[in-house]
DNA sequence: TGTACATCAGTGAACGCGCGTTCACTGATGTAC
DNA sequence: TGTACATCAGTGAACGCGCGTTCACTGATGTAC
């Protein structure tokens, strides 16, 4: 066939944004070399070309999508619309609402995979740890309250959510768990003690 | 060889309990026909002669460990001991603490397999989703409010709690993970404005 | 600028392996006489 | 109570399949002259 140079790196790009859609959705365990060698329109052989193993296209893609998120909140902290609400707010509408929850591919890393890091590989593990605490103190960072007391708390209760709501068949109740959860954030925004 | 009808019963009975602890000791997608045979004592062929498939072992598996842990928390409900701790308090210690974190085989099914739920078949996410109601429900009963309110969200904490402190490759911030969500749970026992 | 050729991104067949599942077989159990 | 035999729990080899990985090959790219 014959492809350039520059259209090798889009290859790798293509496959690399795949895989990083693919883990968030359907879970480590179910990502196939040739599954995203084909959604990329490649086949499986030239695999090798761009990544050394299955495991070192994982570890990169969660890399990208744990990057990804990191630049979102970034943008959302430094955005001046919205400002009727709390910095907290706006955190925690951004993980809690319904989009998020019914688009695993597009949404955050640690939301969709923290019931996988358990059984992956070290680096899978150690970049989801630090991404738990990359969140804890962007909200201990947004809450009006100046102790991290509650932070590691209220990204639990984010995670643990937004997990619950897509693990349930019930749409009704995904939805009261996600309303009863923002609740439960928004509420330690007020009460500093 | 040659096996009494007893012998076949208690065969089952331990593959089963096997099962059920692998399952969320491993995850789902990780308990193998032939493991969990092994780890009971018999050879892989043996198995169709208990259940008919994999996942309908996996189902009944599941179905045993909700339900052990419903009678847990029914006993624990009834157990006049710790006076001295609200209900609520008495629940969400039974799953904040470091022995539950450390030892998924033998604790909370849907704190092992939340995550697993939106990619497992039908019959798991069912069974699932009905222990968040019941969990929410016994939440709701043990609180000083009459709202169920935040129960949703506290079953939210409470899981992803567990989940993150088993996810990340730190134990120091497992345990944070878990003192402060437990703060965060305790802290909905008073404040009933 | 034009030609010859080395490079290398991608192809597709093939590999070993582990999995869920099937099945012919074994031999103690437990029933029928 | 003792014997003959059907039953059936468990064994272990075999099956098809999908997976991650390898590799000989193809043909346009892009460099050297």
């Amino acid at each position: 066939m014959g492809y350039s140079q520059a259209q090798k790196a889009e290859s790798r790009q293509r496959v690399l944004e795949n895989a990083s859609r693919q883990i968030r959705e359907n879970g480590i365990d179910a990502l196939g070399v040739a599954d995203c060698m084909r959604s990329a329109g490649l086949t499986h052989g030239a695999f090798y070309g761009h990544f050394s193993s299955r495991d070192a296209l994982i570890v990169e893609a969660l890399e990208h999508a744990v990057q990804q998120s990191e630049k979102r909140m970034a943008a959302r902290a430094a955005n001046p619309d919205a400002q009727d609400k709390t910095p907290l707010a706006l955190l925690a509408d951004a993980f809690l609402n319904e989009r998020h929850v019914r688009n695993p591919g597009e949404g955050c890393a640690l939301c969709a995979l923290a019931g996988d890091a358990r059984h992956a590989i070290p680096d899978v593990r150690a970049l989801l740890t630090r991404y738990v605490q990359v969140l804890a103190s962007r909200i201990a960072g947004a809450m009006a309250s100046d102790t991290d007391g509650p932070a590691l708390a209220i990204v639990a209760t984010i995670v643990g959510a937004v997990t619950l709501a897509r693990a349930v068949d019930d749409d009704e109740l995904a939805k009261s768990i996600i309303a009863s959860s923002l609740d439960l954030v928004m509420a330690q925004d007020a009460d500093v003690v």
